[in-house]
DNA sequence: ACCATAAGGTTCAAATTTGAACCATCGGAC
DNA sequence: GTCCGATGGTTCAAATTTGAACCTTATGGT
């Protein structure tokens, strides 16, 4: 067993301030949503990518991969977004395994009206704190870790 | 209700890259200390915020703010550290109420054995993938975030 | 001293997450 | 055609997380 390569100072600085930053905007954005809108984080991205998909719906597993969660934690979370008339479940006709969920008008209504509020979270947390060149480098490095990640990690 | 300030291609990006790198990051690391070391996430870093603090303690709140959780997860996560043997929980002289959280010997053994499969883990999601600036970079930008909610979510 | 209020932790029930087991069905190899 | 290993989703029990309620002790103001 080599000797792990510890990290230097630099790197340290970076990996703790992505723990903690990941964790307070996670929060912050967290409780904004539940109490203006009613939803958790989870929820509200499921209607973000459900509006943003052509016909307003997707394959249950598109939607995990996308969403970054296992496949029952997605079941859990449609099913209770089914409960409460924002997406609905289809079945798939070119596969009867397959699954769709789509928005509902509904669904559609209260992504509307939770937008505005996510978006000033969301600025308030992190687009609003950094200047254009942060933001750019900031993009740049992240999307180099996930798509790293999303190729390893399967 | 003024109209909301959308994010542009750039914010967007930011935001997006973000969310999806918390997410993959999260799960990597997750995923492999509780194959190679039998820890959450969570518990590892209480056993290293205890193994940093001076007589390897530190009181609820204060490990609560660090970790950013809320009270009753920590104490959870520390009644279950307490059950393994990886901490113990002393009572504090000055104020009847209380409580220190102290790493043990066998939380340093099991931390010592754990680290460096962790850090590995944490360069090759996260450090190896980027060049020292971009690490820079991250670390000046993610700091601005941390300190401004910090603040601002109390 | 006395009170009102804040702070420190725990407890509790409810909501969520996770991974493994499971049940089909799909698709390609033969 | 038939078989077998992947795929798509759900189900289940167990582990975790959350926030509110609670109890006790500190503390600042009067």
């Amino acid at each position: 067993m080599d000797e792990p390569r510890w990290l230097n100072e630099r790197e340290m600085a970076a990996w703790r301030g992505f723990v903690a930053a990941t964790n307070l905007v996670a929060r912050h954005l967290e409780r904004q949503l539940k109490e203006d809108a009613g939803l958790s984080h989870t929820q509200y991205e499921i209607l973000v990518q459900l509006s943003a998909a052509p016909g307003g719906s997707l394959r249950m597993t598109d939607l995990a991969d996308r969403l970054v969660t296992s496949k029952s934690g997605l079941t859990y979370q449609v099913t209770q977004l089914e409960k409460a008339g924002l997406v609905g479940r289809r079945s798939c006709a070119s596969d009867v395994r397959g699954v769709f969920a789509e928005i509902t008008d509904a669904g559609w209504e209260t992504l509307r009206a939770a937008a505005p509020g996510h978006v000033a979270a969301v600025r308030e947390a992190l687009i609003d704190v950094l200047t254009p060149d942060q933001l750019t480098a900031l993009a740049d490095s992240l999307g180099t870790v996930t798509d790293r990640l999303r190729s390893t990690d399967r």
